[in-house]
RNA sequence: GGCGACGUGGCGAAGUGGCUAACGCGGCGGUCUGCAAAACCGUUAUUCAUGGGUUCGACUCCCAUCGUCGCCUCCA
């Protein structure tokens, strides 16, 4: 497969280690408060990217960070009155139960800074040591302009760049430097002692750490979002290959940002919506469903109107599933060659789609050219149960990579018999053309919990599924 | 000011030198239905922000203009 590479700017052809397994690495959340759906995009992009390679035959080792210590960390901590530890574990924890929500799986290694700080006191020593970085004043900063290809992934030159730094940073010798270590100061409470004193690692530092640690030097993918390229990706490019050369990765892999209105959704401009509440409101797959039916690098913006969409792709996607159970049921006798073609046609169409810079919509549309042509079948009625379980088992097996194997009805549960006797009544009344009374049962059946949906084979009570906003 | 991304039908979203510009939602017409839902069939952009240029030929390449967004301030 393909990938967009951002320090390339063109498609990159994806090659494993020598072992055969791609390594990815994508920075996970700062944890000072619940994340926000905007967070929950690089989750998704990239576990449905692992389960699509997996699916390819590829191994693959998943690594995303959790930055549990950090200004921000500190400063909600004190506004609470708590421990910035507490804190962090808190949010590590919610975290963690909020992506599962999701459905899709756990990354393979998920380090945080507090565990790995020998390996970054490591290597800010090995980059002291070639003369990158230096002490000053408890703290220990990069010499950016010692490190020749500072800029190559963001497309800056040093000249360009603006000094945005405070004057506190008196203690640099250039404004372009970064922290590598900051000195504690007195009212940080998390923190380690280090050839330069007491204090924590910078911000940069931790990712290049626990990528090496977890994924050796020169992996395949980096990822995160568009937002990180400079100046945390750059850095981290400085500090990786700075200490040991070569190449930190072989394609840097950006997904785009959500847009709220005009604006890009962040925790500094305050609007956001958290992942929790947008999974209370909405299945986890609809959630699925609307980050994949736009392309990762395309802006994508969000909205009830945009959730609904993507809840209407899933209950299309759905109601072909519930068509063949149906079908089966009645039976058809022959061969629908239509739909084999439709098979076959769409499993290749959608991994093309997938291999081609993971393109999720183009993926989509392959299942919706699979599911018509599967509505067609079921319309027709020629295909036998064998050949519709066949088409079933397509269908579930990529929406399976997809991570939307969820909104599989499966066997239909048991109807109550107070449903099923009402049901009854309201057939007499129909063949009585009694339709006001028919309307009536149906209403009544309704308030059980039940939509009444009157098919060939006769009227079917189903479990009115969950509004948005009514939870 | 510097760097970068992007502007495709009512909405969303693919395509990125050459067959009829995918797909979903919505609209309209039809089939089915007591009604409804689902589904199916047909229809819905002579056109891809605008203006130039390159080319036998551009939505696709180049330039300019307008517009939107991101980064340059520890935000995915």
């Amino acid at each position: 497969m393909h990938l967009y590479s951002t320090i390339s700017k063109r498609k990159e052809p994806l090659v494993p280690d020598a072992e055969g397994t791609v390594g990815i690495y994508v920075c996970g959340p700062t944890v000072y408060g619940r994340i926000h759906i905007g967070n929950a995009r690089p989750f998704v992009v990239f576990s449905v990217l692992k389960r699509f390679l997996e699916r390819r035959g590829v191994r693959v080792r998943l690594v995303s960070n959790l930055t549990d210590v950090n200004d921000k960390i500190y400063t909600a901590a004190a506004a609470e009155g708590v421990p910035s530890a507490e804190l962090a574990r808190r949010y590590s924890d919610a975290y963690i139960a909020d992506t599962d929500r999701l459905g899709l799986g756990r990354p393979d290694v998920e380090p945080r800074v507090t565990e790995s700080v020998p390996g970054i006191i490591a290597l800010i020593e090995e980059l002291m040591q070639r003369g990158l970085a230096y002490a000053a004043g408890g703290d220990v900063y990069y010499r950016v302009e010692r490190f020749p290809g500072y800029g190559r992934l963001s497309g800056r030159r040093l000249e360009d760049m603006v000094s945005g730094e405070p004057a506190t940073g008196a203690a640099k010798e250039s404004h372009l430097d970064f922290a590598l270590w900051k000195g504690r100061k007195p009212d940080e409470d998390t923190w380690w002692e280090s050839p330069w004193g007491p204090g924590r690692p910078g911000w940069h530092i931790e990712c290049s750490a626990m990528a090496e640690e977890a994924l050796g030097r020169g992996f395949q993918v980096h990822g995160g979002g568009i937002d990180l390229i400079f100046p945390h990706h750059e850095n981290e490019i400085a500090q990786s290959e700075g200490a040991h050369g070569g190449c930190m990765a072989q394609i840097w892999m950006h997904n785009e940002m959500l847009e709220l209105g005009d604006e890009k959704m962040s925790k500094s401009l305050g609007n956001i919506a958290p992942l929790a509440d947008v999974l209370d409101r909405w299945p986890a797959e609809v959630v699925i469903a609307y980050f994949l039916t736009s392309h990762y690098r395309s802006k994508l913006p969000f909205s009830d109107e945009r959730l609904g969409e993507a809840r209407a792709v899933v209950e299309r996607l759905t109601n072909a599933l519930k068509a063949i159970d149906r079908a089966m049921a009645t039976g058809g006798e022959g061969h629908d060659a239509d739909l084999t073609r439709a098979i076959v046609d769409g499993r290749r169409e959608f991994f093309r789609a997938l291999d081609d810079d993971f393109g999720t919509p183009e993926a989509f549309a392959a299942l919706f050219e699979m599911v018509r042509g599967i509505n067609r079948a079921t319309t027709a009625g020629e295909a036998s149960p064998a050949q519709l379980r066949e088409a079933r088992h397509e269908l579930l097996d990529l929406l399976d990579v997809l991570g939307l194997a969820g909104i599989d009805p499966g066997p239909a549960a048991e109807v109550p018999a107070e449903v099923l006797s009402l049901l009854d009544d309201r057939e007499r009344a129909r063949a009585a053309r009694d339709f006001a009374g028919a309307d009536a049962l149906r209403d009544r059946i309704r308030a059980l919990g039940y939509e009444v949906t009157d098919g060939p084979g006769g009227p079917q009570a189903t479990p009115i599924a969950p509004e948005a906003g009514s939870a």
